[in-house]
DNA sequence: TATTGTTATACTCTATAACTATA
DNA sequence: TATAGTTATAGAGTATAACAATA
């Protein structure tokens, strides 16, 4: 697993930073840029609290030798809706070429199968296997734990809030 | 300036879509997946959401010929508080060399200029030129209309509720 | 010895266009 | 003629290690 906070650190915009025991665990030497106007920039927030869930995530799932491109097609796959591949390009806004990587390596991995749609021949449908349901639900774990860690210091009702925001953000063009 | 969306859709974990006028303006052909098991985490929701801003950010910066990266080195630098490139690499997340990178281009370009610190000749410290300051207002300028797009759906409440929880989870390790 | 910035290099990711097979 | 998937390829971004100057 990868190194993670333990407590939460709250920010304010006037640049006061809640003293506990792990304020130091703050990146350290920069606390003074958070005070400049990107400090505040939503994008940006968006963009590096993406990073820290990032890496995250990225290590706990290395483990078993995904990453978080692999885990979330092996995720669609496992939750038995039978995405085509044009289905996961838009969902999670990759190229179809991209797509095709990343089920090529699964399929080599025996963890899906590709099927073409009887209703239309041009369509490939991503299955998952026995194995790779199996993989889907270890990693599931991994990739819960880290999350749980990195929300640790918030409530349930601010991770709720959290999700509709970020989910009315995500559904946009 | 890039295509964006005029309205919200909410996207509800039952799968109903609030159909408006903007609901086919969702990404076509993948509604079926959100009710997945990813389409629930916070972590996938954030990568979601970040690609969507990002890719307005880009889209308004790219006619001041400034990327993400380059344009977040030049408004910390604008803001005066005369970062080192550490401490830009630390604030950003970026490796060092990549700030060095993104600094020569900005040098060049004749937007910031690098000063040796005297008090310790080893850290070089990114101060913004009369031109840079200049561009920077511009920048600024396009890419708070991007961000107001994005969050049009939003109420000044929900931005701040969003904006503070982000920024406790970007102050994380 | 440790740290800041720099260079070099290899690797991954991303974007684009062309091709095929089906519709 | 249009769409789903595939291939190839060039470009951008990323990670790593080694090095010089300074502390």
């Amino acid at each position: 697993m990868i190194d993670l906070p333990t407590h939460r650190v709250v920010i304010m915009s006037a640049m006061t930073i809640d003293s506990t025991a792990a304020a130091d665990r703050v990146a350290t030497g920069s606390e003074r840029l958070w005070a400049t106007t990107v400090g505040g920039d939503l994008s940006f927030l968006l963009a590096r609290a993406n990073a820290v869930s990032l890496a995250s995530v990225t290590g706990a799932l290395a483990e078993l030798g995904l990453k978080v491109r692999s885990y979330s097609v092996l995720a669609v796959a496992a939750n038995g809706v039978r995405p085509s591949q044009r289905e996961l390009s838009e969902f999670l806004r990759l190229d179809p070429s991209q797509i095709v990587a990343l089920v090529d390596d699964l399929e080599a991995r025996k963890l899906v199968r590709r099927v073409t749609d009887p209703s239309d021949r041009r369509s490939k449908v991503v299955v998952v296997t026995a194995e790779g349901l199996r993989t889907f639900e270890r990693a599931r774990e991994v990739a819960i734990d880290a999350e749980h860690d990195l929300f640790e210091g918030f409530t349930a009702d601010e991770r709720e809030q959290l999700r509709d925001l970020l989910r009315t953000l995500a559904a946009e063009r």
